[in-house]
RNA sequence: GCCAGCGUAGCUCAGUGGUAGAGCAGCUGUUUCGUAAACAGCUGGUCGCGAGUUCGACUCUCGCCGCUGGCUCCA
């Protein structure tokens, strides 16, 4: 139907909103792109070309590989169809008609005969013609500002049975000024990428003689880890969890009880032996926390009863997928299960979505995606029980008035889920927080309570967490600040600088006292200059430098410069004390 | 795991078929200074690992490991 209206004409097309008039134009800016493949590639074989965020990609099948090098001249050729301003044309053809003129494309005879259409639309400029349903643009020469990006591999139709092609991304916008607004965003974004700041401000690294995806918190990383869990356990408390610890391996045994042996164990690290019993790395807590469910009876009246843990899990990830922090085969996760009855179920879920939402807020985090994840194609269970928990999932955020997208199919084998995505500094989402509900565990480990009638009842099990993983939430909250924590979380808080070696004794009582009151200070003593020091303080991100010199010295007083430059001037110790409290106490967020 | 690219000093990077350089960092000395880098000297690398080609490999070839961008998969 929208096709109708670009080939009518600019009435109609003044009506579509901008973002579909871009989406159009990124979208045959790749027919163009897959056209210049053809004149320079001429034994090509065409799959899907789409328009994605801020571009396009197309997939090829050619005879050798491409590189980086291989854009520019396909960028040159994609410019001179654009200067010809070739039109787009528009038919519909029959089936047969399709399967004929696409003989030589085996991934267009796929798809024009799983349409199972008895016509099909095809669009064509220049010498390129495409299976396709459009709409586009009326000629090439409305491309105005596009540029090929990157060349990656990706197997036809997501399968990876399936062979493997190789496709170009390019980003197209509706001027030059918006294409370099773009390119520009992504150099700045990249300079907040937290590997590179892991690096830069000492945060964390890890080791490839010691294994890939393991990570090692050095002090400053892990002075804000604690910070993040010493807050999350406070919060859990308030909330009614119980924090708990489990151990870190377990009999297979357990692991073919709780079904992850037959469902998950792709993801699992071969067994040890120990007196001959195996035994397996956890690659999540839940039976952990079942165990000690069960070491009671437990009482309707008990219920929900919440186990939290700050739970260190090992999951087998293949090596291409391996991304920092973001990533990895060892993390933490704030996780917790509750076990509740099924009437508490809807209320549980709901307390779990809006302690998520606290944490984002506490955070900073405004922008994040809510994903209601379906029943996928492995799963344990009866669709009745999946049907439930799935309802009372989606009850909860319609009640909430949350926005969300549907997920079909992304649920865990053993329940549906809520996820927030959250987004890195690129704009890659990243899951984050998860609700799953689960009806599976419970029926395997016979996890009961006693009812008010007496009689035994099957208890409804929720695993949630509210941050996702400590490396993972870190990874995305360093990208979120560019390493400029808020004050409460920051590292070191402020820096004491002497402006010469005789005022380093005033700095260190001055030191002694912030330390008393929990504040993280750091006392700069190098007989260095004093513009060296705040530009390493500057270069570290810290909140607060105070100088002290003779006036200081002299009056009991600092000279106050925030990171971002701003000189507050000369403040009473005291004074100074009593500002950054607060503003620690407040969990001020101010990006600085 | 798959496709492509990359791997040189702690970091950022230059370099060549004839056995390696810069800046920063580090160390030593001098300097004691008012809001983003004082000055001088010194140290530092089996050029990711292993084979092969070659008189000779950091450079060319192959294999492996790791990283990067994607795909698949997931907190």
């Amino acid at each position: 139907m929208r096709s109708l209206f670009v080939l009518e004409g600019s009435i109609e097309m003044a009506a579509e909103d901008k973002s579909q008039k871009l989406e159009m134009m990124r979208h045959s800016a790749s027919h163009i792109m897959a056209e210049a493949v053809k004149s320079l590639f001429p034994e090509a074989k065409f799959a899907i070309g789409p328009a994605i965020e801020d571009g396009f990609y197309y997939d090829f099948d050619l005879t050798r590989s491409l590189a980086a090098e291989d854009l520019p001249a396909i960028e040159a050729r994609m410019k001179e169809i654009i200067a010809a301003n070739t039109p787009f044309t528009h038919e519909e053809i029959s089936a047969k008609e399709a399967l004929k003129l696409f003989a030589g494309q085996p991934y267009k005879v796929e798809l024009i005969n799983d349409l199972a259409e008895d016509k099909v639309s095809i669009y064509k400029q220049g010498g390129f013609t495409d299976l396709c349903r459009g709409p586009h643009i009326k000629a090439s020469g409305e491309i105005k500002a596009f540029k090929l990006t990157s060349v990656a591999g990706a197997y036809w139709r997501g399968d990876e049975k399936r062979p493997m092609l190789q496709r170009i991304y390019g980003v197209a916008f509706a001027k030059q000024a918006d294409l370099d607004e773009y390119l520009q965003r992504i150099a700045e974004a990249a300079k907040r990428d937290h590997r590179k700041l892991g690096k830069e401000l000492d945060l964390f690294s890890l080791h490839e003689e010691a294994g890939p995806g393991l990570v090692y918190w050095h002090p400053r990383g892990a002075m804000v880890r604690q910070i993040i869990e010493d807050f999350w356990k406070v919060e859990h408390r308030r909330r009614g969890y119980d924090i708990v610890y489990s151990p870190h391996i377990a009999k297979v045994h357990l692991w073919e009880t709780s079904g992850h042996w037959n469902f998950y164990r792709d993801n699992m690290y071969s067994p040890m032996v120990i007196d001959e019993i195996q035994y397996v790395i956890k690659p999540m807590n839940c039976p952990f926390h079942i165990l000690m469910y069960k070491t009671q009876l437990r009482s309707y009246r008990n219920l929900p009863m919440r186990y939290a843990e700050l739970g260190t899990v090992y999951r087998y990830e293949r090596s291409g997928v391996l991304h920092g922090l973001a990533r990895v085969r060892g993390f933490t996760q704030d996780d917790a299960h509750i076990f509740c009855r099924p009437d508490q179920l809807e209320a549980e879920v709901k307390d779990v979505v809006e302690l998520a939402q606290f944490m984002m807020k506490s955070f900073g985090f405004e922008e994040y995606e809510m994903m209601l994840s379906t029943r996928p194609e492995k799963y344990t269970g009866t669709l009745e029980s999946w049907d439930m928990a799935t309802a009372a999932l989606r009850n909860v955020l319609e009640k909430l008035q949350i926005k969300y997208q549907v997920d079909p199919g992304e649920g865990v084998f053993y329940g549906p889920k809520i996820d927030i995505k959250l987004k890195d500094a690129l704009g890659r989402t990243w899951q984050g927080p998860t609700i799953q509900v689960d009806f599976q565990l419970p029926e395997r480990f016979d996890v009961n309570y006693v009812g008010e009638d007496g009689h035994e009842h099957r208890t409804v099990m929720i695993h949630r967490t509210v941050l996702g993983s400590m490396e993972r939430f870190f990874a995305c909250l360093t990208e979120h600040y560019a390493g400029a924590f808020p004050l409460w979380l920051a590292p070191v808080q402020t820096v004491l600088i002497p402006i010469a070696d005789r005022h380093v004794d005033y700095a260190a009582k001055l030191l002694a006292e912030m330390r008393a009151r929990d504040i993280r200070a750091q006392l700069d003593e190098r007989s260095e200059r004093m513009n060296l020091k705040i530009r390493e303080a500057q270069l570290n991100k810290i909140p607060y430098m105070l100088i002290v010199g003779d006036k200081e010295v002299e009056n009991g007083t600092v000279s106050v410069r925030m990171r971002n430059g701003e000189d507050l001037g000369s403040l009473s110790f005291s004074g100074f004390l009593e500002r950054i409290e607060s503003l620690i106490k407040s969990r001020e967020l101010a990006k600085l």
